[in-house]
DNA sequence: CCGTCCGGCTAACACTCATTAGCCGCGACG
DNA sequence: CGTCGCGGCTAATGAGTGTTAGCCGGACGG
């Protein structure tokens, strides 16, 4: 399997700078604690939380893993800024298609294409944060699946929405979201950023797909 | 979240019945060894491979962890049998679809009943044999794989027959393929067997999703 | 009634790991 | 030039866990 691939650009939002000591600006690479999630993230997501060490998210960096407590917390930790972070992100950018208002038949085709466009080109964290869920131990466990919750939902009143409108036909308004939501959370597994394909274009293929499938 | 569904209607394929010793036919429960498979099973999908302990699955049948091995070689030859026993069932279910006929709508129409419907009613088998693929060690792992390939293939391959006779219309099959794939795949995640919804007609409604998606 | 062996049990082994303790080189700053 | 502490390192701890070894009760076949 292909291991390494984006040379660095990871996880980009996440408490994004701060959050260890304070001034963390000098010596060795500048932020540790960033690269670290980075290789945490790479091997949560391909060979799963459980199986991953601190030796080997540390062999990513030339340190050992005990080094690692130096920057983080602990593992658990890594996995809870990861999903936070990723959920977090995902919300955001659904808040904002959804705000940029147009008809039903727009906001949908944006809020698909958000989805779809951050699983291809956050197809770690998506993978890891769906996949990872229980892993998380339980006062974060119960938070992230609320976020969840939330986002599932902003799609299944949209649909409902474009039922009561008359714009969209469907035989449940749950399931049809569900099999949009599923579809995309499903990019995560097989994109491959490396091949030609660009996530925007990627993306409006899929909302064209849920279009398509809801009139 | 709830554990213990299904009284013991579990993994109904699988090397079927032999396989152990020999003539296994009298004292305590009939068959052990499927009693064993569908209580890991169950844990497998439910907390995940590398989670579930001998000792768990052998309190799901009152005995104690070493006690499975009088009927079972290893932990990860149980999570072998599942999966190798989920992928073949699933593609002898595909080919009996595809050998029924009909024109390039119907047998699609019909793969993907046939997809969903198995996800829904045996939704662990399915997500143990999406989630916990690289749980496997080496031979079988790639052996799986390759199940899973020609299980693609032949949908990609229908849509692709279907774009040919100009009865679908898709910017890509590759892509279109993917998402009816995934959006089933879901429904192992969510579908919950308590609820009223009979899996024939998630299956009938998916199947018409894949329908407008592709004409 | 006796031997066999099935299918349980407990104890013990051999690891694997997250995490903690304590040591130290070295660059920055006074 | 001294010291301070960041960020590494090694060693140790302690818990968890798959698997093996060896024991034993009781049901069945003779």
């Amino acid at each position: 399997m292909s291991t390494r691939e984006r040379p660095a650009a990871g996880r980009s939002h996440v408490p994004s700078v701060a959050a260890n000591g304070a001034d963390a600006s000098h010596r060795t690479p500048p932020d540790r604690h960033g690269e670290i999630l980075d290789a945490a993230l790479e091997l949560f997501a391909t060979i799963g939380y459980r199986a991953t060490t601190m030796a080997q998210i540390g062999d990513r960096l030339g340190i050992r893993g005990p080094s690692l407590y130096k920057h983080v917390a602990s593992k658990q930790e890594m996995l809870v800024e990861i999903m936070a972070g990723m959920m977090t992100e995902l919300l955001r950018r659904q808040r904002a298609a959804l705000d940029a208002g147009g008809d039903v038949r727009e906001r949908l085709e944006r809020i698909v294409a958000v989805h779809v466009q951050y699983h291809a080109e956050h197809r770690y964290e998506a993978f890891v944060g769906h996949r990872e869920i229980d892993s998380l131990e339980e006062p974060e466990r119960s938070r992230i699946l609320e976020l969840r919750r939330e986002y599932e939902s902003n799609f299944r009143e949209l649909v409902q929405e474009g039922r009561e409108r008359d714009v969209f036909h469907t035989s449940s308004d749950r399931w049809s979201s569900y099999a949009i939501l599923d579809m995309g959370i499903g990019v995560s597994a097989w994109y491959n950023p490396a091949g030609s394909v660009a996530p925007d274009e990627l993306a409006a293929t899929y909302a064209d797909f849920a279009l398509r499938m809801l009139t």
